[in-house]
DNA sequence: TGTACATCAGTGAACGCGCGTTCACTGATGTAC
DNA sequence: TGTACATCAGTGAACGCGCGTTCACTGATGTAC
């Protein structure tokens, strides 16, 4: 059980598979993850990640797992230091790219939506599932109608796709373009959530 | 040079095969586009693709260009026919989102850094290329200054980063997990736009 | 403590497959005279 | 208008490669007595 540093049996090669793929998702993307590749990272033959994952997609969707798991503990963990609700909302949005910067490899995995378990019964961030549903009310009445930009749920979204697209310009290397340096994003997140939206959502001058 | 049906000669094969790895990319994704089954859907043996791009890579790149020039003629077309700098603004965001819509597979490959042509002497949309500049400038200053939320360049980049993580949110399926057509993320960067910034920036109500 | 055995994790050779790419070829087209 | 030739686009067989996956095996570990 404890690892001597050239055992036969690795000890945790399950989560040193993920961390090989992880790496390798940062190094060269998501197509460069082969069970191959991740073994030999490993140290381990081609057939060893066969004990741990079914297949490629298995391992991958494994990865993706981690990666949910990862942002909601970081968004969770800045609600919850925070004053204020709009404050805790600020903070999250604020930590959603500040994850992208950290874990680029984790935050590209959760982008492809075919290793995203859809409509399970896995558990769902309860702030996210209220979310969903007011929306789809939202956008279930007349389709012609114009949304109000004041209307909380669009805020809500304003915010969730700044966040979003701040986070995937980051990741794709903007700022790289710009010459800044990557942790600047978070600076910039932080401004972006206090550009948005009319006073009525806005709890300070 | 008249498209027989039934030609040893193709005619246009190079934008034929532009076509299928568009088609393919819509339908599985960027790791689908082989040389194999692009030549197989333009109905041309698999040697044919390389009398009009040298490599695999060359083709996407080609793609990618592809997609850049028809985003650009969207925007601009956008831009062109507002009565405002704001409303140009607007609509230029909501033209962004409407090409992820119509265009899934051309955002997608836009959303690939590494097929981009980067700092690369090709043309590029003076627009961008200002905004860009003012970026920088504004980034460049003390790391540690907070950025003020007011600043036109924020501004602009909230807009941006709003307008392109929508498009990411439609491209990826978020309106199907909530039951709405993808056709309603205009309305939804309708609102977006309007949701944004402090009077200041905002011409009317 | 020692022995026998069951269990399990990792080995490494092997397979079939589809890919990217090459190449000698052939059919179609355009042009010079 | 007709003939000869050069050019070029597409053919299709072939190659080497690396991938995903399987499988009989072997070494390490835990447990029963």
């Amino acid at each position: 059980m404890q690892s001597s540093s050239r055992a036969y049996h690795h000890g945790d090669l399950g989560r040193a598979l993920l961390d090989a793929a992880q790496a390798i998702v940062a190094e060269s993307g998501v197509d460069a993850v082969t069970m191959s590749a991740v073994a030999k990272r490993s140290g381990v033959s081609s057939g060893a990640p066969y004990r741990h994952f079914k297949d490629r997609f298995e391992l991958l969707r494994a990865l993706s797992e981690r990666a949910q798991e990862r942002l909601a503990e970081r968004t969770l963990a800045a609600v919850a230091g925070a004053p204020t609700a709009i404050e805790g909302f600020r903070r999250s949005g604020v930590a959603y790219v500040r994850f992208a910067i950290d874990e680029p490899a984790l935050f590209t995995v959760l982008s492809r939506g075919e290793l995203t378990v859809r409509d399970s019964d896995g558990p769902r961030n309860p702030a996210d599932v209220r979310f969903t549903a007011a929306l789809a009310e939202l956008l279930g009445g007349d389709p012609q109608a114009p949304l109000d930009p004041r209307d909380p749920v669009i805020q809500e979204l304003a915010a969730r796709c700044m966040m979003h697209g701040l986070a995937h310009f980051v990741v794709d290397g903007m700022l790289d373009v710009v010459g800044v340096a990557k942790e600047q994003g978070e600076r910039i997140a932080e401004a972006l959530t206090r550009s948005l939206g009319p006073p009525t959502m806005i709890d300070e001058g």
